[in-house]
RNA sequence: GGUCCCAUCGUCUAGUGGUCUAGGAUAUCGGCCUCUCACGCCGAAGACACGGGUUCGAGUCCCGUUGGGACUGCCA
């Protein structure tokens, strides 16, 4: 059987964003899964808009979602040869014709036909020229760019999409179009065309805004003589108000290295826009990488297109909340080790890594990672709200200074004495505690959770976290001890 | 405007003529757990765009309407 080879072909003006990154995926899944090649191809012919930085910025997102490429990066502006070479072999063998028509003529017909509200093809002035026309006109150096000579007839271009089924194309409704600038460069339809001949590409998986052009690839192909490839085009990923997604219109919140800046783990990342657009007959939403091959099909695409829940003004979520909660579901439940990397990575970004995390203290670090990650979002939350385990030095929140410390004026005297209790354990552990804790309320008849959340305000500067039994056990006997003994500080700001 | 494509809870989706008084996930709300907040568990609310057909029977097939999207460039 012919080997699969399937090819992402980005232009590179700008950075990676999640719809390039969700066919690349749709792509690379396609590659595993057959155990065929995927090759990645730089569509640079726009050289005014293409840049290093953003080549740069593609392969480095593509590389953190841990997407591998087999082949390349090729680029395309290296094959321009091969593109005028076909445009050439197109003329010669009758398929494609030079047109000398202006661009400022053109322009004129094109308004000429809007105002007759007419629709507008190039009406083929060129189609017919006799070559001593053609002749006389290269003679006189006017410029010229190669339009297909797309069939006039019945008929049309017929063709099997492996999402969207038959798609059909009457040739009426097919302009004979530009394959070729008049500076000798090809358009895209042209050079993509001859590049995936060229990559000996069997499967062409791109987003839906590819499929008006298709017949035009197909009518190329079939003029080269080329055997075609299957074609699989996948539905767009819209913002809330319907529109595509585009990193002009939408900002950072559509690149790959938002997600990557915010802390997303880059699997979750793949997982959640795996699904928009594709799903399994069990529904199933969390697959590990070899689950994701395994479960992947083109059967399995959609065809209607899908919103990205961007909720850009929501103080809650700071992008689609399916994803958050994908990620945050990975960053409960992947094994700590996996997670340990990119918790150091967050830290040292942030300048609170104690390299004693990586070896003396790795146990007690994966240990009070493990402990509070369930409550945890973004692999940033361990530096944020994790401070208060892994730095002296943390904010304490004025809401919890108020509610659960300053409100009773007792804690002033009570937490330093909680300390002095703690203080003569031997071992610092949860079960002794929590003895020494609620031993100590019920001496002093209040309720643990006066005792509780006071010492966990005192402790942590938040309301909210794991037990505090353990939660002191985590953060240590003697800093545990110097926390409370500085509650009557608070009392005095 | 023309061509092509699409249409199930707010969002992602299951559903290929009867098992759909439409299932799951997420988000929202309530409860349990509990020292708090998460997690987890339980529960609530929430959708087949509309109208015609076809059929004994339609979310599922056909047509139309409406709505949305893509393409329509000497951009990719």
């Amino acid at each position: 059987m012919e080997e699969v080879r399937v090819r992402f072909p980005p232009s590179p003006t700008g950075y990676l964003h999640i719809g390039g990154a969700r066919t690349a995926i749709y792509n690379w899944l396609f590659a595993q899964k057959t155990g065929g090649k995927f090759v990645l191809r730089i569509e640079d012919t726009d050289i005014e808009r293409s840049t290093e930085d953003s080549i740069k910025g593609i392969l480095d997102g593509l590389e953190w979602l841990g997407i591998t490429w087999d082949e390349g990066p090729y680029f395309q502006s290296a094959f321009a040869n091969d593109h005028r070479r076909a445009a050439q072999k197109l003329v010669e063998i009758g398929d494609a014709y030079k047109c000398f028509c202006t661009q400022e003529e053109l322009e004129q017909k094109r308004e000429g036909a809007k105002k007759r509200k007419e629709d507008y093809h190039y009406d083929g002035t060129c189609r017919n020229l006799s070559a001593d026309e053609v002749a006389r006109l290269e003679a006189e150096a006017r410029p010229y760019v190669i339009r297909f000579k797309v069939v006039r007839g019945p008929g049309g271009v017929v063709f099997q999409d492996a999402v969207y089924g038959v798609i059909e194309k009457r040739y009426r409704d097919i302009e004979d179009f530009v394959i070729l600038r008049s500076d000798g460069s090809p358009l895209y339809v042209l050079s993509n065309a001859v590049d995936d001949i060229r990559d000996r590409i069997t499967h062409v998986i791109r987003g839906q805004d590819h499929l008006a052009n298709t017949p035009k690839q197909i009518m190329i192909y079939e003029a080269l003589g080329e055997k075609l490839p299957r074609f699989a085009h996948m539905p767009l990923t819209l913002d809330p108000q319907k529109r595509k997604i585009s990193k002009r219109a939408h900002g950072e919140v559509v690149s790959v290295q938002y997600y990557r800046e915010r802390g997303f783990l880059p699997w979750a990342l793949v997982n959640f826009l795996v699904l928009l657009g594709w799903s399994t007959s069990d529904n199933r939403e969390i697959f590990s990488k070899e689950e994701l091959i395994e479960a992947f099909s083109l059967e399995g695409i959609n065809r209607a297109n899908s919103v990205f829940d961007i909720r850009k003004d929501d103080p809650k979520f700071f992008t689609d909340p399916k994803a958050i909660s994908i990620n945050a579901h990975y960053l409960r439940t992947i094994k700590v080790e996996d997670l340990l990397p990119y918790v150091e990575a967050e830290m040292k970004a942030a300048g609170s890594w104690d390299p004693a995390f990586g070896t003396e203290k790795k146990s007690w670090f994966a240990s009070t990672v493990d402990l509070i990650r369930s409550r945890y979002h973004t692999t940033k939350d361990f530096v944020n709200l994790g401070r208060c385990y892994f730095a002296d030095d943390f904010p304490i929140e004025d809401k919890v200074l108020r509610k659960n410390i300053l409100k009773h004026e007792n804690l002033k005297l009570w937490l330093p004495l909680t300390a002095d209790r703690l203080e003569v354990l031997e071992e610092f552990r949860v079960e002794l505690i929590e003895r020494v804790i609620r031993d100590l309320a019920d001496e002093l008849d209040v309720k643990a959770g006066i005792l509780i959340n006071g010492a966990r305000a005192a402790v942590t500067g938040q309301a909210a976290g794991p037990g505090l039994f353990e939660v002191l056990a985590a953060v240590g006997k003697e800093r545990v001890l110097k926390r409370l003994r500085e509650v009557p500080k608070l009392y005095e700001e």
